[in-house]
DNA sequence: TCATTTTTGTACCGAATAGAACAAAATGCC
DNA sequence: GGCATTTTGTTCTATTCGGTACAAAAATGA
């Protein structure tokens, strides 16, 4: 499968998925506003025509990059939180892989959503309601996996206890972001895995 | 106290303190790329180069800003805290301190750190350490704070707690940013009090 | 071979950018 | 009143911005 499906006129010279990811890593580095044509065309290695051809103008670019991007994260926190065999590992688990994906050396550190859309929300009420629905799954769709933790009654929830995880996760995203050590980072990880799995006991 | 020193030359049409905060405003609105000279000086009434006189570039005003409102934040959460009369009741003034301050209508909505000099701290290391330094600062202060309430060869140390705390904050201005309800962030403020709380005991 | 189709590279567009030059205006001091 | 001083408003500049026009290039199909 995936065989060329032999098209008619003159072959790309790149390749779009590479080419996302590398827009991907410019608008990590400088934000959406920060983030030129000229930079971004540069990293693709492709022309401004050929970007505006494959992606469309700078603003969906974002968005393919922000939708390609989440569903990544999302599938390692998954991973990362199934590798643990209790509340308390599996949010460490979960946490050093975030510390992992937001100061990664292959990236420039962050969350595109944290320091790209989400400082955009405000004069652009499309990345708003990105941002929003984005954050609404991971806090439903995290909730799930805190249920079997979660005693019937508890003062707190599962919906609770994910907001707050997904809250550590964002944190970690800023102080990567801006230049805590790797070591720090990790210190902070195991901490709160600690405290969060005492809270539902 | 505060009289007017008498200078020599044309004296300014403009109050440099309010205009602080228009600029302070605007940086939240559009962000530090996205803020141009002319939203500033419009905002703010004053000409280019009396800003330039005033203030010096783009990058010491902004600066500017970011000192003196994160002196007011610091105030108003240790008052909110200082109103509580245990660890849950505390939390949670302060949380909902931070609901009302980076979702208050009289400003553009999140926090000067998170969503500007945070996503700028990768091309300017100047704004890295200057957030790097203040997250720092939070991180001790409120540890102090939480002193009384952790118990001596806890599992969770006051740092540890303080970090979380602050991340909770963080947090809340994330998702002020992107237009979360006033009573969503409430709710989600009295949740991370009780769970935090409960951490603890 | 040659027409058709698609992408490429270059060159360009008007608008917006950060910042500076400069003379007029408004004050205190002598 | 005049002079020194400082701020003001206007104007300018060089650059960069996001986005496009257009023709050459490279593939397939007939």
């Amino acid at each position: 499968m995936t065989e060329p499906p032999k098209k008619r006129g003159r072959p790309r010279a790149f390749d779009p998925s590479l080419a996302l990811d590398r827009a991907t890593d410019t608008f990590l580095r400088f934000g959406y506003a920060g983030a030129s044509l000229e930079a971004l065309t540069t990293a693709m290695g492709v022309n401004k025509p050929s970007l505006y051809a494959t992606f469309g103008d700078k603003r969906r670019l974002f968005f393919r990059a922000l939708e390609e991007l989440a569903t990544k994260i999302g599938r390692r926190c998954r991973l990362a939180f199934e590798r643990g065999d209790s509340l308390e590992s599996s949010l460490r688990e979960m946490f050093l892989e975030a510390v992992d994906i937001y100061s990664s050396s292959d990236a420039p550190a962050g969350c595109l959503v944290v320091s790209g859309s989400a400082t955009e929300a405000i004069v652009d009420e499309g990345m708003a309601q990105f941002s929003r629905e984005l954050f609404a799954l991971c806090d439903k769709v995290m909730a799930k996996w805190m249920v079997p933790y979660v005693r019937e009654g508890s003062a707190v929830s599962a919906m609770v206890l994910s907001q707050l995880c997904n809250g550590v996760i964002h944190d970690i995203s800023l102080r990567a972001r801006i230049g805590e050590s790797k070591v720090k980072l990790r210190e902070h990880a195991r901490g709160a895995a600690v405290a969060l799995a005492r809270s539902v006991t």
